[in-house]
DNA sequence: CTGAAAGCGCTTACAG
DNA sequence: CTGAAAGCGCTTACAG
């Protein structure tokens, strides 16, 4: 590959002056400006960035951690993160901790997963990223996981217990809220809810938006309405055959996730109840599946691509000193109205 | 950060010295080792990698093009790239043509292509990527898609017309024979097809499997037998019900992917025959979808986690002037026997 | 308007 | 065993 010595040779002038050029720069006459840019054109010359990145101490680049790149949330807030860096002529160096294929939905402590994401988190750091982005596979407490250091650092799809810390999630307690609210509207005043594991920031939230909606309605809260299942596919299933041999049962569910809403439409089908018919169903996540079941089931649509975006914008913002109004931000989800509800 | 000129005034030795010493150079005194050793530990102080790769011209990095992240395959290939580079300590740059958010199932023509690619591509120039691995949506042709360039480019999951084009796919005529081949075994003889579209690789590979297992155990071919659908799930509900109008209806049908096969479980279910006593179906790509359908369903295995290992692998194979033997690689894929069949 | 020179943080051939 | 010095490909303050 050429450098920039070749061009000046060629050009018969200083390095200095194709420099200028090219990032327009200084005063330069026209004419040699031409005779540069013809060369460089010619020879398809590139800047040679890890040069610029050391003399300007400013790489350009921006590393992701993802927890998991499979699990279904990664892949579409990655998309939002790449979006951007290219618009804005970022670069993202992406690392994968791997974490659910490695532990499945155990997660290690804290110690064995600092021992993972330290070379990760290093390896970005020896490559002079300007800000990290962290993307969890759940919302949860992420506190204390990455080292401290002065590259700032950007969260989402978790979080911390540190204020300071900035974090891009959606917001769970409103679509929870919104989504039964949507079916009490509906007609359905019946109401039950399948959360997922309650050691979730998630499962809280939404239980709270749930209640919140009842309550705006007037609606006594019914504890036998409420099961808990673990996210899976078959939790739902069981969960559901509960709630629908209740004497007085429930005319719509609301499950935490798709998976388990999944269950929830098999059990139906089972028990032989026309959906949306004599039950309505709805799902949370939007996942690629929600739209392949029979009925094609209604869901929450969570702002993945929105958050990727917005991660990498705030991280460009901290990195070039912009006041950040808030810490801690919340994008809103979108109810997704298919044929369960 | 500290740096190396930082780490050889406080241990009063030259940053020849200490760079000896982190890369285990040269003859070095144990004394000195161990004083130089114990500041760099103290001041957590991590090599400029940046630094190093100019001076080297060698950056330790790869460069990723993925035709589109959110499609169903590359997250997996990804993770192979991501797990194989982690252990060899190279680093991944990750760009994203985001093909099919901006064009569905639609290619574009090979010039807006090309107008597509060209950005990313040079930003993985200048950032000096040792090579390149490109991920396709799709099994097909994407010659002359990248520029001319002396960087090593690997495909994977696509394909040049270029015989010293490196490429990693899978084996769709040997996956598709074996799970024709499997079905006859069973018993269901009359092994009915629906394929994607037929401007594809994959889909003309997998006809060919398909026919040699029908030959292979003296199974005349059946015209009728062989639908074609557009990979989408209502495509195989409207040709299974085709299919299953048949006066002689087939006992088994093999989709092209697991959408399609998902429409024949629901023509299934419409006309309730019993999966798999009356009609075996088996799908194909192992989506995540899959396991969640009712029954659940039997299907391909695609290797995408080895093809991305595999890429790696071969890439670094030539960057170090390694002797590949093969251009064209294909891994094997694996039956996923379940309920269906 | 243009160029010579210093310097970013490393590595390495060479001298001592 | 250790260090002085050159150089990787850029940018930039400064001089002319």
């Amino acid at each position: 590959m050429a450098n920039i010595k070749d061009i000046a040779d060629l050009a018969k002038v200083s390095v200095a002056t194709v420099s200028n050029v090219l990032n327009n720069r200084g005063r330069v006459g026209e004419e040699t400006r031409k005779k540069i840019l013809k060369i460089v054109e010619e020879m398809e010359y590139k800047p040679n960035r890890v040069a610029k990145s050391l003399k300007m101490n400013k790489t350009h680049t921006i590393g992701v951690i993802v927890e998991d790149l499979s699990v279904f949330n990664a892949p579409e807030i990655i998309d939002g993160i790449n979006e951007f860096a290219e618009e804005n002529d970022y670069s993202i160096l992406l690392t994968n901790l791997r974490l659910f294929k490695k532990f499945g939905n155990q997660f290690p402590d804290v110690d064995t997963y600092k021992e993972m994401v330290m070379p990760l988190f290093h390896q970005l750091l020896s490559n002079q990223v300007e800000g990290i982005i962290y993307i969890g596979i759940h919302r949860r407490n992420v506190s204390g996981i990455l080292p401290e250091s002065n590259t700032p650092v950007v969260y989402t799809y978790c979080d911390t217990s540190n204020d300071t810390d900035i974090s891009i999630n959606y917001d769970d307690y409103k679509a929870s809220f919104d989504a039964t609210n949507y079916l009490i509207k509906k007609g359905y005043r019946e109401v039950a809810l399948i959360s997922g594991l309650i050691n979730s920031e998630s499962a809280l939230e939404r239980f709270n938006g749930y209640c919140k909606a009842l309550m705006d309605s007037s609606i006594q809260f019914n504890p036998n309405y409420v099961k808990t299942g673990d996210w899976e596919f078959e939790s739902g299933y069981m969960m559901a055959m509960d709630l629908l041999k209740e004497e007085k049962r429930p005319s719509a569910i609301l499950a935490m996730n798709d998976l388990m809403a999944g269950g929830v439409l098999k059990a139906a089908k089972e028990l032989n109840l026309d959906v949306p018919g004599e039950l309505a169903i709805f799902g949370f996540d939007n996942r690629e599946i929600s739209s392949y079941y029979t009925p094609k089931l209604s869901t929450v649509s969570l702002p993945l691509h929105d958050m990727g975006e917005r991660s990498i914008k705030t991280l460009i913002d901290v990195i070039n000193g912009n006041n950040i109004k808030t810490n801690k931000i919340k994008l809103l989800c979108e109810l997704i109205e298919r044929d369960s509800s």
